[in-house]
This record gives structure tokens, C-alpha cells and sequence, in this order.
DNA sequence: TTGAAAGCGTTACCAG
DNA sequence: CTGGTAACGCTTTCAA
């Protein structure tokens, strides 16, 4: 292991010097500096983390920004799990999560949060601090008396007015609230990662799934799965403004589109409440999949399709294929009323953002600029394979 | 953050008795042992990894064995990659993989490098060093002379004669060689993670798929695909010794036996060589499956079957479901030569496996018994989805 | 612009 | 059996 002191030796200065040039912090020489450049590539310097954690002081800030736990028919919650592992398997203990919830139908929360964030201030919910600490993780704020000033070095960071080291953001509101947060990243330089959907028009890396590609696999299930005798399939969206998934329905029309095998009958419902959703179905179901030969539903609302073909006294549903592996929609699946959901590992997503944004924060690990997940095909026989996924 | 010294404060002694109740090296007086114990427990006493690893001059050690890259169609690559890959993530530098191929058809190799392991000999190739370092992967061993003494601290320990602190180990050999093992790891009390298969009668931590339920999901993916028409599937194993895949198969007669579909035919080949098994096979295919309707192959040998297919003449083969996504598989199921492929994510499996038991080594932390991989469905459409899985 | 030195929290060793 | 102290490699003052 080569360290600043054999650089420094090398170099013929003092491992002062090679630090300001390793870190461009105050004036060296340019001729100095050339010199410990030399010698810092010649001898392969790596510097040691654990040596630079422990001198750091530091403690590193990350805040979070999705919708809440329990909103979307608890979607929130599986990424939530896989960051919350991947920060304990974080060797580390300087670190702490500000979670930022907003809502996604009030866009309103969402500025406010990003106003929050570029003023740094304190989150009222956190999550979890502290990685590699399995012990505290909701709401920590509530209760600090107990372990006030037991040491010298910076404590209690939580709650301090900071902006944060890093941000792990799902982006799903519209662009402009997009873009006021994409500025405000850029502004303060604050190294970020988006998950679920791509933040827009910004170099952020994503992690998440092609939905145009979920869309066509979608196809070639309903394509498995359907009623041969019939020639109609149909492909259901609730809501007429989250990209996402008119981009599933768009990759499930192309796949039809290569197919003579049956009529595609596509409705893309405007945004309103479910009960109205549910109403509506009813009401257009019949024309829209006269012999009912298979059904996808773009996003994981599943539930509402069958609660319509009940209201219509339509039993023997059709072969069915959603989305998302909630625990509703696992039970659809487990009793047959679904055949098929595709999932986008929301955990698998969470845990990958959170690893390659704490690593690059903590350890300076560069970070890759797409992370596309698997489309993973679920059925009754694999589901329980899932289970931890 | 509590340090030992608080704890040494609290407890009325010095650092060094704490260190000493730590980790139970020295003798120490029980009741100052209790009295320390009890301020650990008090200030809730946590380690810090930095100002561990820094500390401790020692570098880890870890064997890792496998049958070669190349063996079984490169599907072992996969799984290295995985274990590559965690190893790159981990924020650790005093890291030495020692990697110990094996030939899984001749189990005198394997016995040799378990008697290698337990006497700490170095292996002859090392795939890597050093994670967090991004060069220098294979061979290692073969250059040694280009960094010789740069540095005190221990140096080239790469090739120094010791028992490993660690094994990673796919024990993919009979039971006898198995136990073997098993009992030097429980002698040396070697921490160890199995992957791919069990290590059969240990404890020993494991990290793969159900093979049982991996046969049911091919049974109802069959099902899907086979020519309606028909009223034959085939269930076909190359090879009659590896428990593995004859739980494949019995998960496959399993989801058969429940349904009235279609007569199962089941065929498992002795061990024999490849153009051997696909001279058998021309020749039973015909009765086995007269109308085929649709065929699993228990193994990721698809391609032996389409090529028996070929040799009988037949032409516009039967629906083909397969295991494993190795190249030759990938570029079948995309030329839709085979409809579906299951995948067992040896990639991740092994990612998995290495991170687990390096972070139970480097950092202490706890293992998990069990930890099973999702059984990925795979179709030409998902496919280039797990270009990196 | 540079060097020297004091930590960071642990471990390891040596003297009592 | 126990206390003291020198590393480990890096960052961060503080002087020069």
C-alpha cells in the first residue's frame, strides 16, 4: 500500500504539499505540484478510506425525496427497504438520511421540499440515521435529550441547517417541478441520483426500468396467456399524465402492432378519482373487449379492472396482466384473478440508488450514469421466490 | 459516537482492558470484566470500522473455489463477474481473493484444493486483488516482481502460506467430497458462504435458487407456450448425478401431476459425453414425444436438444423452454429457437455470497442462513433487460 | 508557499 | 492482570 508519506518521500516535500495538491486546497508551487502529480502516478497512490474517514470529522448528509410510504397503495415502502439495506450494509456510521416527503397529485409539497433542500433545512421525519446502526430509524428528531453531549466531535448533526452531501430523489411530478429542483442540484453541486422515473433534462443518474420495453413485454404475456378463441386485447391506463405509463402503453401498442393475432383496443383514462375510474370502466368495458380475451393494466391498479368486470356481472374475468408487485396485487396473483404482474424490483431500485450515491459520497467512488433494472415476469408458481425482492 | 476510551472512562480502567473484554484476548479480572461489560452495554458501545480496519494491520484472506471460467459453457464466469463486482464495491484495500478451480468432473481436483485450503498453500492464480482497486485482476501471481517492497507493512501477502479467513465455495461435487470440506471448515473454523448449490450437511450459509420450484415455474411457463393441439411435454436431463437438476425435474413432474393438460414424459440420460447424449436423445425423441407438444431441458444444454431435433429431420421444433442465460442460450432464445429460459442470477448469487461473507470477515457483521434468488423468467422480449444481470 | 505536528478510534505491544 | 503508548494513513491546523 502506497501512502502520502512514500508520495511525500518521493517527491522530496512534505505530505502537507502532497495533501494540497491531492485535494487542490490552498497555493503550491507549479513546479511542486508537477513534481507530487509525477509521483502520485508513478507510485499508483490509492488513498486509504478508512485512514480518511476516521480523520474526516465529517458527517454526511443525504437527503430523500419521495412520496409517502403508504401513498400508491404502499409502493413507496419497497425502494424505502431496499435503501434502508443498502445503508446498513454501509460499512459506515457518518451518515445520515433527511427523508422529504411530498405528494405526488400536490406538487406544491413537492417545491416545498426542494426549497427545504437548497435552504438545508432539517427534514421533520428521519427515516433512519447513522448506516451500519440497526438500531433507530423513524423519527429520531422526536426524541434527542437522551444522548446529548456525550462527546466532543460533532453530534447531533441531524438536526443542523445544512445542505445536504447528496440527494436520492424519485422525480414523478411534472417537469417544470423537475426542472426547479434540477436547478437547484446544479446550483449548490449537489452530487444526486433519481430512481422509478428519470429526473429530466439533467445528467442525473437514473436507476429504474425502460417502460416502453415493460410495455412490449407486457404484450408477448397477454400474447401467452390469452384466450386464443378470442381476438380482442385490451390495455387499460388510469390517469392521462404520468409519463411512465403511457410510455407501458406505448411499448404494449408496438407490440400488438407487430401482431395480426388479435385487435388491440386501448383506453387511456383521464385522471380522476377511483370510484370514478371504476364507473367509467364499467360503463365501457363491453364495447371496448367484446369476447374478453386478455387484459393489461399498466400500472398496479389492477384491483379497479376486477372490481369493474364485477360490476358489469362478468365472471370467468379474462387472463390478466399488471404491474407492480404490491402486496394486494401478489394476493390477486396468489387466487388467480391476476396471471401474470411484471415487476420493476422497486426494492432492487432503492438499494442500487442508495449504494452507488452513498458510495461516491462517502468513498468518492465514480458513479455510472443508467441502471436499468430486469423486467421481471411474476407468476403464482415464482411469486413466493420474490419474497425478499 | 462512543469510543472505547468513554467506555474505559465509565468503566474506571484503561483502554486496554476494554479492548481486552472486546475481544477476549488476555485475562481480565470478572469483576472489572463485568464492570466494563456493563458500560458497554450502558453507552451502547459501537466499534468503528474506519479506526478498525486502520488499525489492524492484517489483510484478509479469502479462497474462493469454483469450476474453471470456461467450464459448463462459461456459465461460471457469471457468477465471478458478481463476486468481482463486490468486491470492487467494498471500501476495502487489504482484500486477497486466493481463486481455486476445480474440474467438477473429476472430483480428485476439488479434493485437492480442499486439502490446499486447509493448509493454506497459495493458489496458483489469483483473480483478483485488493478490493476498491480496479486493476489487476487474473494472475496476479505471475507478476510479482514489478512491486516488490515498496512499503514496511505486509506486503505480497498474497502468497503467503495461511489458512484463509474466508471461503466462498460452489460445492457442486458428490456429497463425500462435500463432507470433506465441510470438515475443514468446521476444524479450522473457517467462516464460509455457499452458492450455486448447498454445501450438503453444514451449516454453512447458502446463497441460490430453489431448483424444487424452479422445475414447478418451467412446468406452468410449458404450459403456456406448448402447442395447444398437442397433448405431450417432455421433461429432458442430461446426466443422472447432479441433485440439483433432478429437483429441477421433480418440480416439473410436480406442476404436471396437477394438471390434466397433458401426458409427461420424463427422460434423464446417464452421464455421458455431449455427442453421445444428442445420439440417445435422436433416437428416443420420436416415441417420447410424439406430437411435441412442448420441452424443458433441465439444464442450460438447449441446445444439445435442437440439435438431436435437427439430426431426426424435424423440422419447426416444438415450443422449448430451457435454464440458464448463457450467450449460446441468449442467441437462441433471441433467433427463437428457444421460447423461455429461466435464469438462477448467477451474477447476483455471487455478488450476494462475496458480500456477505466479506462483510462478515472485514466488518463482523452477521450472516444470514439462507438467501434465495427470485427465479427470473426470461423471454426475447425481457432478454436484453439483463444485459448486466 | 511549505513543513511540522496534533489528532481521528483501534489495536498491539511492553512494562509493571 | 492492568495501564500506557506507539502505530495505522489521512486531514487539518498553525507556524515558519
Amino acid at each position: 500500500m502506497v501512502t502520502v508519506k512514500d508520495v511525500a518521500r518521493h517527491a522530496g516535500v512534505s505530505i502537507g504539499t502532497v495533501d494540497r495538491v491531492l485535494h487542490e486546497r490552498g497555493r503550491v508551487a507549479e513546479e511542486t505540484r508537477s513534481r507530487v502529480l509525477a509521483a502520485l502516478e508513478e507510485l499508483g497512490y490509492q488513498p486509504n478510506v478508512h485512514a480518511r474517514n476516521l480523520s474526516r470529522k465529517k458527517t454526511y448528509l443525504i437527503d430523500l425525496m419521495t412520496p409517502a410510504q403508504d401513498a400508491d397503495g404502499g409502493y413507496w415502502r419497497l425502494p424505502l427497504n431496499g435503501i434502508h439495506r443498502a445503508l446498513e450494509r454501509l460499512p459506515v456510521q457518518n451518515l445520515v438520511i433527511r427523508h422529504r416527503v411530498f405528494d405526488r397529485h400536490d406538487e406544491r409539497t413537492f417545491r416545498e421540499q426542494v426549497e427545504a433542500t437548497s435552504l438545508g433545512i432539517p427534514a421533520d421525519s428521519q427515516f433512519q440515521r447513522a448506516a451500519g446502526n440497526t438500531r433507530a430509524h423513524v423519527q429520531e428528531a422526536t426524541a434527542p435529550a437522551d444522548r446529548a453531549g456525550h462527546q466532543a466531535g460533532g453530534s447531533s448533526l441531524e438536526y443542523e441547517r445544512r445542505v445536504p452531501d447528496g440527494l436520492l430523489v424519485a422525480p414523478v411530478v411534472s417537469r417544470e417541478a423537475q426542472d426547479q429542483l434540477t436547478e437547484i442540484i446544479t446550483r449548490h453541486q449537489i452530487p444526486a441520483v433519481s430512481f422509478d422515473s428519470r429526473l429530466h433534462g439533467s445528467g442525473v443518474p437514473f436507476v429504474g426500468q425502460d417502460p416502453f420495453q415493460g410495455g412490449m413485454v407486457a404484450g408477448r404475456l397477454t400474447h401467452m396467456v390469452r384466450r386464443p378463441e378470442c381476438r380482442s386485447v385490451a390495455s387499460i391506463t388510469f390517469g392521462d399524465s404520468d409519463e411512465h405509463l403511457l410510455q407501458r402503453a406505448a411499448g404494449f401498442r408496438n407490440y400488438w402492432d407487430g401482431t395480426s393475432d388479435a385487435r388491440l383496443a386501448e383506453l387511456i383514462l383521464a385522471d380522476q378519482g377511483d370510484s370514478a375510474y371504476v364507473g367509467d370502466l364499467s360503463r365501457r368495458l363491453p364495447a371496448l373487449l367484446p369476447d374478453f380475451g386478455a387484459v393489461f393494466v399498466t400500472n398496479a391498479a389492477s384491483a379497479l379492472v376486477l372490481e369493474a368486470l364485477d360490476r358489469i356481472g362478468f365472471s370467468g374475468h379474462p387472463p390478466l396482466v399488471g404491474y407492480d408487485l404490491l402486496p394486494q396485487n401478489a394476493e390477486l396473483l396468489r387466487s388467480g384473478r391476476i396471471d401474470v404482474v411484471i415487476s420493476q424490483k422497486p426494492e432492487q431500485q432503492g438499494y442500487e440508488a442508495a449504494s452507488m450515491l452513498a458510495h461516491h459520497v462517502v468513498f468518492g467512488a465514480s458513479m455510472q450514469s443508467e441502471m436499468l433494472m430486469p423486467i421481471e415476469i411474476v407468476l403464482s408458481e415464482n411469486l413466493d421466490s420474490f419474497a425478499g425482492t
